[in-house]
RNA sequence: GGCUAUGUAGCUCAGCAGGUUAGAGCACGGCACUCAUAAUGCCGGGGUCGGUGGUUCGAGCCCACCCAUAGCCA
């Protein structure tokens, strides 16, 4: 090991407490576990610390749905967290909650500092007040009409159907997303950071470290380039958080002690351990500091963050690092497909390490999206570590424990095969370190793959069979087993469970700083345990089971659409006869440019063409629709629309958020087109 | 709408100051082997590198526009 030994401080975001981990949480916490796990392993000394994001209005609105006080709630779903981490194998030196002592006491601290420096000033706003609740509320809490597209029940921050981007007070139609009362625009005084006093110092920083991602550093451009604006940093009561100091009735909004509780949750450590906390987060640490983020969260740790750690007088951090999103088998996680897959969902069916592994097969330093493809799990999973890293321990450890009484031999047989593994650690090692982790396990890979090839080359089993060779089968099994045991040093911050088992069955460190020293020192003359299966290969009825257990069941919560969407007043046969509803065959389907939600159909019903746009672009890939058939209002009158005219309706299920999925009513196989639906 | 990214074999991904017939793993087909969790090894089929146009002697890699996907617009 020739670097120095250099002191590190990691942090992954903080979840938010108002539900449960999911799979798409996990990719950040299990890419920085890897990487803290990896520089413990080459002898650092690194802390890693983490805490629930406590506050804010959806905390307390939760917690009054579910009838508990905020309290309860976040203690809670803190211990379910917890649980989650743990049994994912994320070793946090501590983890915390924002909604404590530390974080109270850095806060007020930081906003002390920012104001005393002149950093902070108040100014009176216009904000949208629920009169029935009587409370602010934020922009996600108000539905309306979008102003742009006329599209119904949007956010009031933007339009789901057109992207508009608005003020919730541009809104048309505005209700209360809490208690459905039409909001009423509403005068109070908030406090805002002054973000623009610090635009040459993020300019700087942003320039001068040279660890951030240079897609960061684009995203930075822009925002620069848009100007700095000041920082809303307040809300009004009622609210979950901390109230500002001297500002009765004032509170710091969520996103100012989100932060700050990286360095809550590492005092609390410092208390606990006796660590000097000012040797990492006062001006003159030289300890490194990095936070890992996903994509949406940047404005907030590569602006405000800095920002305010600058103006209360501590360090600024050495990066950070973003990550993308997760997709499940191609799209967006869906609670109808099965694929919003919590921690604990897939923990009752499959392998924590399962995960991990794929997980490092597709991550690197990139801020790119990845994709769980489900199938493709499976097969890597198996092949990978089963088939091939596994499989090489298994191969060679029955001759050594049948022939040799559990003794590996004197020598290797061929000293150049493990020279070459040795060879390859800088590589290896140099992947991991600039969080190339895909990287890392192609070239890990690669390296089993050289192993297997020389057990068929050499041949063991035949060997066997020959007397007075025993010493050559010795020495290929030997050989055998210390390419194994390189692989799962290797491989040890990504399955540090796979890495303990295999410290059993070899008798020697797995993973440690000892371990990664002593790396190219072989094993000889040494006695290993008896091989038991390190790892079960996956099988699809646990993927099957998963899915299953993800999807909502239909009675999990019976009646919700119907509470959402009561049934409409009761109406004659005579009305229902008047809506003309027909089959029809989808003879063409494709995008519509510049829409973001149609898709544009053409249908046969049976002797008529018709051109239809159809809200359902997000459930469904036009080509995959032709040929189908589907259930057409037949007698709408036609409507002129941006794109052009649309000559009736397509019906389809959805619920009242089109997240949860839309599905096409499709007519039984032999209907033909132009029959009449009754 | 603006911006930042992404789009390469059925699937998941590599690829390089732009340079001969575009790679890997998995899946698929054939053969070999039987030590091993039906594992492993060898051979093979399979791609107009999202589209159109341009720059260049030459473009998956550069430029423009378009399409699709994701995120951000505080």
């Amino acid at each position: 090991m020739t670097d120095d030994r250099r002191n590190i401080l990691v942090t992954s975001a903080l979840p938010y407490a108002n539900g449960p981990i999911h799979l798409g949480h996990l990719v950040e916490y299990v890419q920085t576990d890897i990487w803290v796990r990896f520089l413990r392993g080459r002898g650092h000394n690194v802390y890693y610390v983490c805490a629930d994001d406590a506050h804010g209005t959806p905390i307390m609105l939760q917690a009054r749905k579910e009838g508990i006080s905020p309290e309860e709630l976040i203690e809670q779903i803190g211990i379910q967290h917890r649980e989650d981490f743990d049994d994912f194998q994320v070793q946090f030196d501590h983890y915390h909650t924002t909604h404590s002592p530390e974080n109270r006491h850095y806060s007020e601290y930081i906003y002390r500092a920012l104001a005393d420096r002149g950093h902070i000033i108040q100014r009176t706003i216009r904000q949208a007040y629920d009169p029935d609740e009587e409370i602010f509320l934020p922009d996600r809490f108000i539905r309306g009409t979008c102003p742009r597209c006329g599209a119904q029940d949007q956010y009031g921050d933007s339009c789901e159907s057109c992207s508009a981007t608005y003020a919730p007070t541009d809104l048309k139609d505005p209700v209360s997303a809490i208690s459905g009362a039409t909001p009423i625009e509403r005068e109070s005084d908030h406090f805002f950071v002054k973000l623009a006093d610090f635009e040459s110092m993020l300019k700087d920083w942003t320039g001068s470290t040279g660890k951030l991602q240079p897609e960061v550093r684009n995203k930075l451009e822009e925002w620069f380039t848009a100007g700095l604006r000041d920082w809303d940093i307040s809300r009004d009561a009622p609210y979950f958080g901390f109230e500002i100091p001297d500002q009765p009735g004032k509170y710091f909004y969520v996103w100012l002690d989100a932060p700050i509780g990286y360095m809550a949750s590492f005092r609390s450590l410092c208390d606990r351990e006796g660590i000097d906390f000012d040797s990492y987060w006062g001006v003159e640490s030289t300890a490194e500091l990095y936070h890992f983020i996903g994509k949406d969260i940047l404005y907030f740790h590569t602006l405000f963050w800095p920002a305010m750690l600058h103006g209360a007088g501590f360090r600024k951090p050495t990066s950070v690092f973003a990550h993308g999103f997760l997709t499940v088998n191609g799209q967006k996680m869906s609670k109808s497909r099965g694929t919003y897959i919590t921690a604990r969902t897939y923990l009752n069916q499959l392998d924590p390490e399962y995960l991990r592994y794929y997980f490092a097969t597709k991550l690197n330093s990139r801020v790119e999206d990845l994709d769980l493809n489900l199938d493709d799990f499976m097969q890597r999973v198996n092949s990978d570590l089963v088939g091939k890293v596994v499989n090489i321990a298994s191969r060679c450890a029955g001759f050594i424990s049948r022939r040799f009484d559990g003794e590996l031999g004197a020598r290797l047989s061929d000293s150049n095969l493990f020279d070459d593994f040795i060879k390859g650690n800088a590589t290896i090692i140099g992947a991991y370190e600039a969080r190339e982790f895909s990287r890392a396990m192609r070239e890990i890979m690669a390296f089993a793959d050289r192993a297997n090839q020389y057990l068929n080359a050499q041949q063991p089993w035949a060997i066997a069979r020959e007397s007075g060779k025993e010493e050559q089968l010795q020495a290929i099994c030997t050989l055998g087993l210390n390419l194994f045991r390189l692989l799962m040093i290797w491989l040890s911050p990504v399955v540090p469970m796979l890495a303990t088992r295999t410290e059993h069955f070899l008798n020697c460190p797995i993973g440690s700083p000892e371990s990664w020293k002593n790396l190219d020192r072989p094993l000889l003359d040494h006695r290993i345990e008896k091989f038991t299966r390190l790892l079960d290969r996956i099988e699809p009825s646990d993927i099957d089971a998963m899915i299953k257990d993800s999807t909502e069941p239909d009675n999990a919560d019976a009646g919700r659409h119907l509470s959402a969407e009561p049934i409409n007043p009761e109406i004659s046969i005579d009305n229902f006869g008047k809506i003309d509803l027909r089959v029809a065959l989808v003879t063409a389907a494709t995008h519509v440019e510049g829409a973001d939600k149609l898709l544009q159909l053409t249908l046969d019903i049976g002797g008529e063409t018709r051109n239809v746009f159809a809200g359902i672009k997000s459930a469904y890939d036009p080509e995959k629709l032709i040929g189908r058939k589907v259930v057409l209002v037949a007698n709408l009158a036609a409507r002129k629309m941006r794109f052009g005219l649309s000559q009736g309706m397509v019906l389809a299920a959805s619920g009242t958020n089109d997240n949860e999925g839309i599905f096409l009513i499709e007519p039984d196989t032999n209907a033909e087109p132009g029959m009449r639906v009754r």
